[in-house]
DNA sequence: CTGGCTATTAGCCAAAAGTCGCAGTCGAGT
DNA sequence: ACTCGACTGCGACTTTTGGCTAATAGCCAG
C-alpha cells in the first residue's frame, strides 16, 4: 500500500524544509518529493499518483485559493492533501475542508502539533486545529458548483485557467506555456465551456470566488495600479 | 453649518428605517434622504452634496467591498462617511478607517451603541466598536493605490468600472445607462488608463482586491488572522 | 488494435474589446 | 465674454476573443 512518498508543496523553500523534517520525524524512510509552483506540482504530482500525502500551501504563486485544492481532488482522489496556511481563520480551515482537505495545519503550529496531524491524516483521520468547530455552514452553493467545474478541467486547461486569472492575454499564455495562440483559444473556449460562464472575465470572476479573503501579497502583473509614481 | 441632512444608504428597507430612526433620535429635525443602490447613491450624494453624514452598507448590490467607500471619500471629501455592515471582523473595521471611513458601525449593535457612534462621529470623531485596536498593519500598498486610481474616476466611470466587476459586455452596460456601446469603450479605455492596466479582466482583478471577501462571519472571532502573510 | 480522450495546430469568421480623434456642454477662472 | 479644462458622448479603425471545422498525434483501456 504505502510507498512512504510525500509531495510538500510551498513556494518558500525554508519552510518546505521544516515541513519535510517534520515528515521525516513521523516516518521512517520517508521519501519527500518538493514543488514550488503550480508546474512543478502538477507534474510531481502526475509523477507520484500513489503517494501517501500531499502537504499543499494555499498560498502557491499563481494559484488562486482553492482552486489548486478543487483540482487536485477531484483529479488524484486517492491522495490524501493536507492544506498548510499562514491564515487560520476558522472560515478559511472550514473552506478547506470542504473542498476536500483531509486536514489543516496553520503555519504558526508548533511542530510537535504539525506532526500530530500529519500522523492522524496517514491513518485516515481529517486533522483540524484544537477548537475549530466543522458544523454547520456548509460551503456556498455557487463556490461549491465553481469547485466541480475546475475539478472537470485538464491539467493544461486548468493552467490556462490560472493565467486568464492574472488578466493574460491569449499570446501571452501561448507564449508562456510555449504553444500556438490558437491553441490557448481552443482551451479557453473549453473553459469557458465547462465553467458555463460566456467570457474570461466570468470566468476570472468565479475563480475569485474560491479564493481566500485576504489581498495577501498577491504580486503580479495586474496589481500594478499601486506603484503608479 | 449643518442641514441636518443624512443620507442612509443600505439595500435593506428595514434597515434604513432602523438607522433613520436611530438618527432621528441623535438630531432634532434631520431630513432623511435614502438610497438602495449604486445609482440612487450617486444621485442623493450629489443632490446633498453638503449633508452632515453618510450611513453606508458595505454590501450594496452592484458595489464591490471598499470601492464604494473608496469613490465617495475623494469626491465628496467633506463628506464624513460610517461604515454599517454585517461584517464586524476587526480586519474589516482597521480597513474601512483606513479608506477614509469616520466610523464603523456592525449591523449587530443594541440601538443605544448605534447612537453613540452617530453622535460620536457628528462631533468629529473617529468610531469603531469597543475593543477594536486601529494601530498598526496599515494599509496594503497595492490596496490603497487601487484605492486612490479609483476615486480619481468620474461618476460614470465608477459606475461602468462595477459593471465591468459582474462580468457585463459593453453592449450590456450600454444598454443599461442607456447610452451607445462607442461611449462605453470610451469609458472603459479611460479607466484602463486611470487604474493603469492593459484590458478589463485587469481592471477587475484591481477591484476584487477591495472586495471583502468572508460572507458574513457568524462566528466567534478568535485570533484575528489579520497575519495574512 | 481500435475507439476515446487530450493536446496541438491552422484557417475562417463574427463579435467584442480597445484606441483615436472629435464634438457638445457645463462650470470655473481671468 | 472668452478661454480652459473636465465630463460625457460618438463613429471609424485595429486588435483580441471566441466559436467552428478539420486535421494530426500520443496515450490509455478494453
Amino acid at each position: 500500500m504505502s510507498n512512504n512518498t510525500f509531495i510538500v508543496a510551498d513556494d518558500h523553500p525554508l519552510f518546505r524544509d521544516a515541513l519535510s523534517h517534520a515528515i521525516g520525524n513521523c516516518v521512517d524512510d520517508a521519501a519527500i518529493v518538493e514543488a514550488d509552483s503550480l508546474d512543478s506540482l502538477q507534474e510531481v504530482v502526475d509523477a507520484n499518483p500513489d503517494a501517501d500525502l500531499l502537504l499543499l500551501d494555499l498560498n502557491m504563486p499563481g494559484v488562486s485559493g482553492f482552486s489548486a485544492l478543487a483540482y487536485i481532488r477531484n483529479n488524484h482522489e486517492s491522495l490524501p492533501t493536507v492544506i498548510v496556511s499562514a491564515n487560520d481563520d476558522p472560515v478559511v480551515i472550514r473552506r478547506s475542508i470542504q473542498h476536500g482537505a483531509s486536514g489543516f495545519i496553520p503555519k504558526s503550529s508548533p511542530i510537535g502539533e504539525l506532526e500530530d496531524g500529519i500522523k492522524a491524516v496517514l491513518e485516515g483521520e481529517v486533522w483540524v486545529p484544537d477548537g475549530v468547530d466543522l458544523q454547520d455552514d456548509c460551503l456556498d452553493a455557487a463556490e461549491a458548483g465553481i469547485a466541480v467545474a475546475i475539478s472537470t478541467l485538464t491539467p493544461q486547461q486548468f493552467r490556462v485557467l490560472m493565467m486568464l486569472g492574472e488578466g493574460l492575454l491569449n499570446k501571452q499564455i501561448a507564449y508562456r506555456l510555449g504553444v500556438s495562440e490558437a491553441t490557448i483559444k481552443a482551451h479557453v473556449t473549453a473553459i469557458l465551456r465547462k465553467m458555463n460562464v460566456n467570457n474570461r472575465t466570468q470566468a476570472v470572476l468565479a475563480v475569485q470566488q474560491l479564493r481566500i479573503s485576504a489581498p495577501a501579497t498577491l504580486e503580479g502583473p495586474s496589481g500594478d495600479a499601486a506603484a503608479a509614481e
